[in-house]
DNA sequence: GTCTATATTGGGATAGAC
DNA sequence: GTCTATCCCAATATAGAC
């Protein structure tokens, strides 16, 4: 499992990118942060122009995540569990914010950079949100079905995944907790709303 | 009101800034989209460095919203709608919703350049979080306290910005929809799962 | 595959005329 | 207050030795 440079340019362009932005970041320091030779030309042994390793970096973050998504080893929803309950709900909550902070880096270069690469943002928002948060919104619809309203509309489930989205994007722009709340009374809050503070 | 050359170069700011970011606009650019020669040195005789006309860019932007959140032409609340009833909370949403239209560029520079001067994000943090959105995520939990539970707690209100800024900032960044539901369903179903769907 | 050295240029910034 | 002209540097990119 020994690294290969191009594996750690890969990983300083991820890092860079997301605290620095791409024009912020000089291949110099790309070169730095992967063991070569400062001002050396080495990268462009592996990528022809920081566009390039750009792309690059968000297919691999894209599989990586995709990856983790469906991993065995993650802890798998307790079968015991009913689908709806408030145990299940919160544990779905805590799930997607768990999604979301896996994403942080990805989310900071696609708000960057979205325009740099075409297809980019599409690249992104199909494979992760048409996808997962797609199917998930779905699930939890669903499941919600009984618990609120039978409909057959997406639509709870989609509120449910933008509050996670926004309280995280928020904490993240504006750093610590803007709301002035933390992420379990966040989560408590908005699983009360949804089933009511006495639900099973 | 005949607009001056600074104010042309705030505006060259605010538009390019938002799009293409500090380091993806030249100052040549700049300097043209405000009717200067491009190429001239014209744009340092209004701002010292980039980051001086970035920072001045998002103080008049937060004025600006200011000012239009407090301006009295703007539709008031109807005094005969019922605090916490549907069409008052649907009234609410939609607020919020074109406050975030409103904020659109400043979001985009906040996400870019939140790192590039320090206090920038605590700027805006405290500016339009802390003031404008804490007061109102108090209003929209006080009131619904009655219609949900009361308990003195503002996360409901957080609960429901949240799922506004996480709507607008998804369709934002992946362009168009990315739920697959519009806003106006989007809202309704906000509200129902709020007060449930056949509150007053 | 990685280094030293260097060519090239895009863009930030200034001097001084008008 | 705006222009022309220019300096200067940081950063991209390449050539060729090791």
């Amino acid at each position: 499992m020994t690294s290969t440079t191009r594996d750690r340019l890969l990983d300083a362009g991820l890092a860079s990118f997301a605290t620095k932005g791409v024009d912020g970041t000089p291949i110099v320091e790309l070169e730095e942060r992967a063991g070569l030779a400062s001002g050396s030309g080495g990268f462009y042994r592996y990528f022809r122009t920081k566009d390039d390793l750009l792309e690059a970096v968000v297919r691999r973050e894209i599989e990586r995540v995709e990856a983790t998504s469906g991993d065995p080893t993650r802890p798998q929803p307790d079968a015991s569990e009913v689908a709806g309950s408030r145990r299940w709900l919160v544990e779905r909550v805590s799930t997607a914010f768990d999604l979301m902070d896996s994403l942080e880096p990805l989310v900071a270069i696609l708000a960057r950079e979205r325009d740099r690469i075409p297809g980019l943002a599409a690249l992104i928002a199909g494979r992760l949100v048409a996808d997962g948060a797609h199917r998930e919104q779905r699930t939890i619809a669903t499941a919600l079905g009984s618990a609120v309203e039978a409909g057959g509309s997406d639509a709870p489930g989609a509120v449910l995944l933008s509050a996670v989205v926004g309280f995280h994007l928020s904490a993240q722009y504006f750093g610590g907790s803007p709301t002035g709340i933390g992420r379990e009374e966040f989560v408590d809050a908005l699983v009360d709303l949804v089933l009511g503070p006495d639900a099973p």
